[in-house]
DNA sequence: CGGATTCCTTAACATAGGTTAATGTGCAGG
DNA sequence: CCTGCACATTAACCTATGTTAAGGAATCCG
């Protein structure tokens, strides 16, 4: 179940936005306007590598990864899940085809935005490029953290955060795209579960 | 010898900046207003893990590394070199302690500024609000590049991007600090140029 | 010059994790 | 109910890398 549902909670998305960075009622209608509700069946993609992409998505059910792919081997980068915003900046902003493939693991509904659509707000409601500006230092900072976990812990540690940080998805979603996510094989995530099932 | 030497070779700076978004040249002159040159020796640091930060850093001769402790090991995240910004983003725009050290490897000189006096700017000069969020995508592009890099090679494929990336760093600054950026021990990165001494 | 210090290398051994392959298990479709 | 498919587990073996320890090489300094 995701947090919004439907058209009406996108208030609540107003809500969280502005405690972030001030969105005045104006620019949130406009910026409300550009929303365009879309479903994705499972398995279905949001974006491929080698597209080129326009929108923005926000996430409000089911389970979106991101992942890259080097000679036939793919990897997960991250987990989305409701509320979240499962977009392919790099690709937006450079105008390059996407590097990174998105992909929904369970039947997902979303919100989708012109990206360039959105841009073009920042003329009249400069508090949007604000609220860019703060979403990007949230996003640094997060990226960090993480950044900081993954390579000071081992896998064994990173599965059980892995666990907390997106309970319940362990139990939707196949085990190689958790030991991808991990830097790890499905062999040795096996492994490390039947080590904690064990000691733990 | 760093691309920007002396106070008139902030001109390059400007011009830099100004390709990348533009910089009115009443901004660049308020901006300018906040610049403080400033020198590290050796092993000097710029910012400790643990401090409260209010600046930001151009580096205009010298190396500074930037490393997380973990348990009293350390793990090194990036080098800058000359015209980079070795700045603690993340300590800034939170306001909390610095997880990070920034430390020069070798005698280096730089540029400070207040990074609330550059905020204080905003209000006259959008031109630099943008210009930040602009920086902030591109570094976002290059941290995404940089981290499928990382994952998909192993060590020896790393270490010698390292070395296309940072000519000549290799030969001044110890290997270790090599050796933690690319995620091994100094023994490992001793056996891969081993190996490529012999087979290339 | 000579001793310290710092760093790099090498060796011997231990471990995490990868590879391949066989087996097990649950579930969907005919 | 069977069959097949997708996934998870397990085992046997291999490789990369970590750990500990010992030696060299370079550099600094008295």
């Amino acid at each position: 179940m995701g947090y919004f549902t439907d058209m009406h909670d996108l208030n609540q998305v107003h809500t969280a936005l502005n405690a972030f960075s001030p969105v005045t009622d104006a620019a949130w209608m406009d910026f409300l306007n550009l929303f365009e509700p879309m479903g994705l069946g499972r398995n279905e993609y949001l974006v491929r590598e080698g597209d080129r992409v326009n929108h923005c998505y926000l996430l409000t059910e089911g389970v979106v990864r991101v992942y890259f792919n080097k000679e036939g081997t793919e990897y997960n980068k991250t987990f989305f899940v409701p509320g979240m915003f499962p977009t392919p900046l790099t690709a937006l902003v450079s105008g390059a085809p996407s590097a990174l493939s998105f992909q929904a693991l369970l039947p997902s509904k979303l919100f989708r935005f012109s990206y360039p659509g959105f841009r073009k707000l920042f003329a009249q409601h400069r508090c949007l490029e604000t609220l860019l500006l703060r979403i990007l230092e949230q996003q640094w900072i997060k990226k960090e953290r993480h950044d900081i976990r993954m390579v000071t812990n081992d896998a064994t540690a990173n599965y059980l955060i892995f666990r907390q940080e997106y309970p319940g998805l362990e139990n939707q979603i196949p085990q190689y795209h958790i030991a991808s996510y991990l830097g790890i094989t499905p062999i040795q995530l096996s492994r490390i579960r039947a080590r904690l099932a064990q000691s733990g």
